[in-house]
DNA sequence: GGAGCATACCTCGATACCGAGGTATATCGG
DNA sequence: CCGATATACCTCGGTATCGAGGTATGCTCC
């Protein structure tokens, strides 16, 4: 998760620990916010996997910076991360996020259509919050107020996910082939 | 988090683990399973820490069953969890559900509606995921469409939750009060 | 010149969780 | 009566994360 972020800001641009932080805080941090004591550790497992290089420079305000640069097999993990996530990834509305900002570093989108198209998968399984025996409780039989709400709000999210999901593929399985320069709808 | 879930499941009836583990499954296991060994131990925690007690009874199909039922230190705990959530248990999607989902167990609907409105509180804030600089960047700035989507399922999903939780406020506060016999909208 | 703040980085103990394994018992089909 | 499956519970090692603490520098304001 966090491993990804970091992969995804690094891949745009060499970042030091402190930009990176701000990064994270607002993609993430709105919701769950990463603490120091989280993305240090992190930063030293993925140097010591030799998927990024830290170079010190004298700080320019403060302390001694170290810049972060990703190696060639820092962007190779990136890619395999990105093109094959994990279930939790395609899941979990936090890790799914988190796959989508980095998603158009992904050369081909024939790669990205089918990393889509596993959510498009996920989301148009039935599936609910509550069930009575192995009969799924629809919003309506519901008379907890705070169940229904939990209903519905999924069900509302879940349309706007799938119209996007669905217009998204469109667009990339058709404008752009070879000769299209542009391929905004 | 799963400390709340367990409680609020036993809250209703008592349980075994077995069973608790298919509730579980049900509520949060679409989006992010939770395993034997993550459960199991949290059971351990909750009975050393005097919330719940085990009584072991023949199994009735197969091996003898724990059947879990809550202390009143229990009924406190959730009580109080629910009372006064963690931020993290209002920011974090999965977790809000969690917590609206045995909601309804606070007794009063004064304390329902506050927790609500620190719900309502935090989707009012002013938040995006992606900034230049300080300025948060709109959906229609961006021509990256996978960032784009994930700025336009987040104002859909935040749009009908703020419908919900306003209608919700509204009913919570105004009808069933003393004298009237009849609340419905 | 010193107080206060932002920048920048780090450590360490505690906890929660995962996942892969293991041990039983009861039921049902062949 | 043997194997497969469902029920029911448990352990243990490894990892990610949190949170509270610490260190140091440079800028700004009074």
């Amino acid at each position: 998760m966090l491993k990804l972020a970091i992969l995804g800001f690094l891949h745009d641009q060499p970042l030091h620990g402190y930009e990176l932080r701000r990064h994270l805080a607002a993609l993430t941090g709105h919701v769950r916010p990463i603490s120091d004591g989280t993305l240090y550790p992190a930063i030293r497992r993925l140097e010591s996997d030799g998927l990024l290089l830290r170079r010190t420079e004298p700080g320019s305000t403060a302390a001694p910076r170290h810049t972060l640069h990703l190696t060639d097999a820092g962007r190779a993990a990136l890619d395999a991360r990105l093109r094959t996530p994990e279930d939790l990834d395609i899941s979990d509305e936090n890790r799914w996020f988190t796959v989508l900002a980095f998603l158009r570093q992904l050369a081909d989108p024939a790669l990205q259509a089918a990393v889509l198209r596993r959510r498009l998968a996920f989301l148009s399984e039935p599936a609910s919050f509550f069930y009575d025996g192995p009969r799924p409780v629809g919003a309506e039989e519901l008379d907890d107020p705070f169940r229904r709400g939990i209903l519905l709000i999924a069900r509302a999210t879940t349309q706007a996910e799938l119209a996007w999901l669905r217009s998204t593929l469109a667009s990339l399985e058709a404008p752009t082939a070879a000769g299209r320069p542009d391929g905004s709808s």
